[in-house]
DNA sequence: ATAATTTATTTGTCAGACAAATAAATTCAA
DNA sequence: TTGAATTTATTTGTCTGACAAATAAATTAT
């Protein structure tokens, strides 16, 4: 069905509200360079002006492109465009997916494994460092290290230097952390960890993506099995009380 | 910078606007389970009551949700929660990322990636089948078949079967199917898609997660090298001519 | 010259009205 | 009775005009 409207580049023929044609105009704005991200937008009543449409009108596209994170409105200053792609939209998508815990680590599994082979081809020399210095810290550290732990994936998530990626894996990060869905301390053995974290190091640092993507897949599946494991065993404990 | 807010959980200071605490509440519904997707939310007067604002700042919140795809509304009827996760706001993420060729294919890279070796884990039966159709009528088709190609893609892109991936590679083929950078059929050499087809086809039959991966890295690294050379050319060239 | 105050601009919100579309109800005709 | 045409009522779409709140910029007072 989206195949035929998408084969016959019909704009969704109802569904152009004055917002969204204004919506498209401004996009239009960036995309065709006569405004850079960072530029301040006219005015609301000059906006009003070029398109020739009412307030509320304008207020709704220029409300829309707020939530999806394009622009930034500020009382009195006026409207900007944003200067970094936003992940918001995409954040915010994912908040609805909650509760499917399976997608997210499937995802997280995905983005990471595609991330790590692209990472070993432009990863920095400082990103390198970083990681070194993540992983002796780690070594030296007492008792559990979460935190090290989710800042040695942030690391080479960035390392790949790629904004839409960055867009994608960022707020997915941000996401599974909140959930809590991390592997629980007692299951943690801290030893392992480091250890693989110095294989997918190791791989990195001689800039082998192939390399990379298998100790990185090793990583994460011994990871993943256990959380999905514990997951699924809560479900059907869930069932069970009902 | 933004860490402390992360850390603080405070609503970002300012920027509550009414409008946005009614995009809040109405997301709300949703996680709540209060309201389902593909739901008919109230009418207008009636959100209007509930959560005692005008109708201007009722509408500008929704039709915030509607540019983000969370809700979908008809002239007349009302109101309704989309079924379906949206893709919409990657869309308009990744379109305000045009012109950057080099991230959106190393993106697509990175996600099919990821995603083959998913797909082993999970690929049906059925999706194989139709993996192996494609590939006899790629073989049996005169001259190219490039539209063949990029429903092998596909296939295997949905039998990972996770709506999450599915809203975030679904609007970056598309992106990448109307830019029209794809591979220039004078570059392509059909025998040899088919012969790597049918290494990854293979790999996905045993469910071998680690094989299909390495079929998929051969296959797409090959055909990558080519379009970035061919792209930074034509950008030297580019320049060249100024 | 600095601080306090005022002013003007811009976004934020509201109220009320009418237009357009169309689902649902009603009427009319076969 | 049934089916088609018409009317009605509801809901979204748009407009106008107004005032509130915030604050950058200008002005005034110390």
């Amino acid at each position: 069905m989206s195949q035929v409207n998408d084969h016959l580049k019909i704009k969704s023929v109802k569904r152009e509200t004055l917002s969204n044609q204004v919506i498209d105009q401004i996009i239009e704005l960036l995309l065709s360079g006569q405004l850079k991200p960072g530029d301040k937008l006219p005015s609301e009543m000059e906006l009003i002006d070029m398109f020739m449409v009412s307030r509320p009108v304008l207020r709704e596209a220029i409300s829309s492109l707020e939530t999806i994170g394009i622009v930034r409105r500020k009382t009195r200053e006026g409207t900007y465009f944003t200067n970094k792609i936003g992940s918001k939209p995409f954040k915010i998508m994912l908040s609805l997916s909650v509760g499917d815990i399976k997608a997210f680590i499937e995802t997280r599994i995905a983005q990471e494994l595609g991330l790590v082979t692209l990472a070993a081809e432009k990863i920095s020399d400082e990103d390198l460092g970083r990681l070194k210095d993540n992983i002796e810290k780690m070594e030296a550290r007492e008792g559990d290290a979460i935190e090290l732990d989710k800042e040695f994936h942030r690391i080479i998530a960035y390392s790949a230097s790629n904004p839409i990626i960055e867009g994608i894996i960022d707020p997915l990060l941000n996401m599974i952390d909140q959930t809590q869905e991390t592997i629980p301390p007692e299951d943690r053995d801290k030893a392992y960890t480091i250890e693989q974290h110095k294989e997918i190091y190791a791989a990195l640092e001689i800039r082998d993506p192939i390399e990379s993507y298998l100790c990185m897949y090793r990583h994460l599946d011994h990871a993943r099995k256990r959380i999905l494991a514990r997951h699924e065993a809560k479900n059907s404990f869930d069932l069970d009380q009902k």
